[in-house]
RNA sequence: GGAAGAUUAGCUCAGUCGGUUCAGAGCACCUGCCUUACAAGCAGGGGGUCGACGGUUCGAAUCCGCCAUCUUCCACCA
């Protein structure tokens, strides 16, 4: 016997083949004859470090592609990150700033140079964590949304949806992210309700000379600040209470600029004072009425948000800090009625957490609604399936209300727009510079290189995204849906399945189905499974300003990576909320710990070629045999619904229950003088058939230990590189066989969950009396200890034997030794 | 404000067609055991008015209504 320890030391075993799993080509994958299984991986952002949420989705895609390439299936799972611009971008800003650079002292090609130094030097880190935790994807394939030809992509599908006119430019009220220096999208604000106070200002009422009466109306706002830029002060039109007010105008306090008494059905008779202060150009809603009633527009906040010189007063001044000082200054005037304290909601940028700034700007928008008609029906029919299928609903209702995409980014990291201006302002779009100067000299053939100028701006991270399941393995083709399909796409696209968390299903999923439609007609994997959110215990999200996450490399180094897959796994069924505990990964581990002892047992037994099988462990044999079938049955069936923690629980009962504490117990020889007695061929051959096919059956769910103890368990020959080198999966699952089971049961070997409760087993009818004594009995000799502490399965109870007189015991009892 | 989903043991969750595979799993807990694979273990045990109320039905965790609580998404009333 190989001198083992009793303790499963995963860095070992983990190390090394972590290791040779990093070596090129061990998992890579090329078309070939047989059936493709194919994954993209979720681009996690190039800088990001591997948190709690990064390891159930990747373990979940690890288990997947490996039972695929199990299957013997041509898996071929492709790593890469995301550029992610603002969080890249915001990131390399504060680091130059650590080194007293400041953003605005540089070219945008020097800032790039730091971006991509920064991005060799910290980008991939979490690659490299992902291996750690055993995610075999074809490294080969490692792609990143900003290598050229994938950049060439995006510029290519920005020109082809120009050219088809969906792409256009415009004016729009947009969430400006004052720290992030840019237009977010929709989709990246996040209103969180925030403590405030609700103002109540005096307007005076003009006497027409510049002047005021001595009448006022009282508007309430939320942010004084912005009063410099009110356009008009509306009111309903069937508000009684302010008839009296229509044509007058009213002065805005301190600066005593006239504005219009205007009226407009938006505002609310009941809400606040009843009168709105309409500030067009730092609100979306009074930008609606500003366009119906034709109102000036002032733009009194710059990109930092600080107040502009429109503002007449508090030039320089932060908006925050200027509403402080008005409201001091206001309050000093008199023109402060009261202030209240108030609960609104208010935006907040994803990626900066900096308050959203509703700014009028011009930017790049792409129009939605044939896009998201196509990206809806292909949910809606099926083509494509949400698991689980309530996101359906979710998906609906955005679909159907979605706003044309702001595709611009204010920022520098990522791929620039296309678009080139000529002096005359006109626009011309086109692949590159050379290009859009040929197409410029179409218009004005005296124009030269130095007379066009390319758009500053860069395109949302998320249109580069979209095109990820296309462009990774064929970049030449977004853009240009006449070229024919290079042989990988040919092969791998559409993808099988898509694991993703519900947070992007619009920003990152429908649009993929949009991009597919567009260039391939075709959707770009047929099934979503959506995890949950990464909880801790009592519910919280997990986030590094709770320090509530723990450090998933940690956790690996304390537990093995094994470990922490089944901790995940335990607690994810689909579409619900994961409450991660560190016990979960604790029980992988003693579970590990389980599978590794067994192996200690099995390969510590010595076989007799005379020996005769005896009855008790032939018909263990042909009882676990039917189980093991039973149970890959029920385990394949959990795999086809996405059902993957009941797989893992099925896989782990069988191991655990049937296996070890059942079928060993009985097979496992007696011990005569001190040692062990060998072991009959038969039995034997059986256990390490049964072993093996156990280890294949949960190695998708854990890899390192079932690798190890698989290479070891027989000769396994040279591992092959390039290809799956596993068998071709357990031989499709024999028929449970009712001739075994039955056998089994008159041998009085039960399956566990017909012994584990008491009421169960009488109403089966299963056991017959005297039964457990005469494992007792057969125990006894065995070892004094033993005696008292029965090594009998889970579940067969004392409580059924209640007769204990050894003369009850039946003489023949076969069960545990010849 | 609108929508969707959830509520089953201390915790996390299964429960498919309404009925002898319906009170289930894992963990946790309690008791006894360092035993010759494993104390990261073994054996045994306790534990639930299936959120509340009402309805349909011969029969309801399951279907319907209503209420309560929770989660998420959408919207933003200044």
């Amino acid at each position: 016997m190989k001198e083992l320890s009793a303790k499963y030391n995963p860095s070992e075993v983990e190390d090394k083949w972590y290791s040779k799993w990093m070596e090129k080509k061990f998992f890579h994958s090329e078309p070939d004859e047989r059936e493709p299984y194919t994954i993209v991986i979720p681009p996690p952002n190039v800088t990001g470090i591997l948190h709690m949420g990064h390891v159930l989705n990747n373990t979940l895609n690890d288990v997947l592609i490996r039972k695929a390439r199990m299957d013997g299936k041509n898996a071929c799972w492709v790593p890469g990150t995301d550029h992610a611009s603002i969080a890249t971008e915001s990131k390399v800003v504060a680091r130059l700033k650590e080194q007293g650079i400041s953003k605005e002292d540089l070219t945008r090609e020097e800032f790039l140079r730091y971006a991509w130094e920064w991005k060799e030097e910290h980008g991939g880190i979490i690659l490299k964590q992902l291996r750690k935790l055993g995610a075999s994807c074809d490294w080969d394939r490692t792609r990143f949304t900003m290598d050229p030809d994938l950049s060439e992509a995006v510029i290519s599908t920005f020109v082809h949806f120009y050219k088809k006119g969906l792409i256009y430019r415009g004016v729009r009220m947009v969430n400006w992210d004052p720290v992030g220096l840019t237009a977010v999208s929709d989709e990246e604000v996040i209103h969180k309700d925030t403590q405030s106070k609700f103002y109540h200002l005096r307007y005076y009422v003009s006497d027409g000379n510049g002047g005021r009466t001595d009448k006022y109306i009282v508007v309430a706002t939320t942010r004084p600040e912005t009063i410099m830029a009110d356009a008009a002060v509306s009111i309903n039109p069937d508000d009684e209470r302010y008839g009296w007010l229509k044509g007058k105008k009213v002065l805005i306090p301190l600066i005593n600029k006239e504005i219009p008494i205007i009226e407009d059905s938006y505002v609310e008779i009941g809400f606040g004072t009843g009168c709105l202060k309409v500030t067009p150009a730092h609100d979306a809603n009074d930008y609606a009425i500003g366009l119906r009633h034709n109102l000036p527009i002032t733009d009194i906040i710059d990109d930092h948000g600080r107040l502009n010189e429109n503002a007449v007063i508090l030039i320089g001044e932060d908006r925050f800090v200027a509403r402080k000082k008005i409201e001091k200054m206001l309050s000093e005037a008199g023109l402060l009625e009261k202030v209240e304290d108030y609960v609104s909601p208010v935006g907040y940028s994803e990626r900066t957490d900096a308050v959203i700034e509703p700014k009028l700007s011009t930017q790049w928008f792409l129009k939605m609604e044939g896009l998201a008609k196509v990206a809806l029906d292909s949910v809606e029919s099926g083509r494509t399936r949400l698991i689980p299928d309530k996101y359906r609903n979710t998906y609906r209702h955005w679909m159907e209300n979605v706003r044309d995409w702001c595709i611009s980014r204010q920022l520098w990291w990522g791929q620039r727009i296309p678009a080139w201006y000529l002096p005359d302002g006109t626009i011309v779009v086109e692949e590159n510079a050379e290009k859009a100067l040929e197409a410029a000299r179409k218009i004005d053939p005296a124009l030269t290189a130095a007379d066009i100028r390319q758009d500053e701006d860069v395109l949302d991270t998320w249109f580069s995204s979209w095109l990820w399941p296309i462009s990774v393995f064929d970049p030449g083709l977004p853009g240009h849906p006449e070229h024919k399909p290079n042989a990988d796409l040919a092969y791998y696209y559409p993808t099988n399945d898509l694991v993703t968390g519900p947070d992007i299903l619009f920003f990152w999923v429908a649009r993929m189905i949009m991009a597919g439609d567009e260039f391939l007609g075709k959707e770009p994997f047929s099934n979503v499974y959506l995890t949950g959110i990464v909880r801790d215990k009592i519910g919280r999200k997990m986030s590094k300003t709770l320090g509530n996450s723990p450090d998933p490399l940690d956790l690996i180094a304390k537990y093995g990576a094994d470990a922490v897959r089944i901790g995940m796994l335990l607690c994810s069924s689909a579409g619900n909320d994961i409450f991660y505990d560190e016990s979960q990964v604790e029980q992988g581990r003693n579970f590990c710990n389980k599978i590794w002892n067994s192996y200690r047992l099995i390969t510590g037994f010595e076989v007799s070629d005379s020996a005769a099988q005896p009855a008790a462990a032939s018909s263990a044999v042909e009882w676990f045999r039917a189980k093991l079938s039973s149970t890959i049955e029920t385990v394949e069936d959990h795999y086809s619904k996405f059902r993957i923690s009941d797989a893992l629980m099925s896989v782990y009962r069988l191991f655990w229950d049937d296996f070890c504490s059942w079928y060993l117990e009985i097979v496992k020889p007696a011990y005569a003088d001190g040692k062990p007695l060998p072991l009959d061929r038969a039995t034997y051959d059986a256990t390490i058939g049964f072993f093996d096919a156990l280890l294949r059956l949960i190695h998708p769910v854990m890899p390192f230990i079932t690798e190890e103890l698989w290479q070891d368990l027989a000769p396994r020959g040279r591992i092959r590189s390039g290809r799956h080198r596993r068998p071709p999966r357990h031989a499709s699952a024999e028929k449970y066989s009712p001739e075994a089971a039955s056998l089994a049961e008159s041998q009085g070997i039960l399956p566990r969950k017909g012994c584990r409760r008491r009421q169960e087993t009488r109403r089966r009818g299963f056991h017959r009396r005297g039964e457990c004594l005469g494992r007792r009995r057969v125990l006894h000799d065995r070892h004094e200890r033993t005696l008292r502490s029965a090594r009998r399965p889970r579940g067969h109870r004392r409580g059924d034997c209640k007769d204990r007189e050894g003369s009850r015991v039946p003489e023949a009892f076969p069960r545990l030794r010849p």
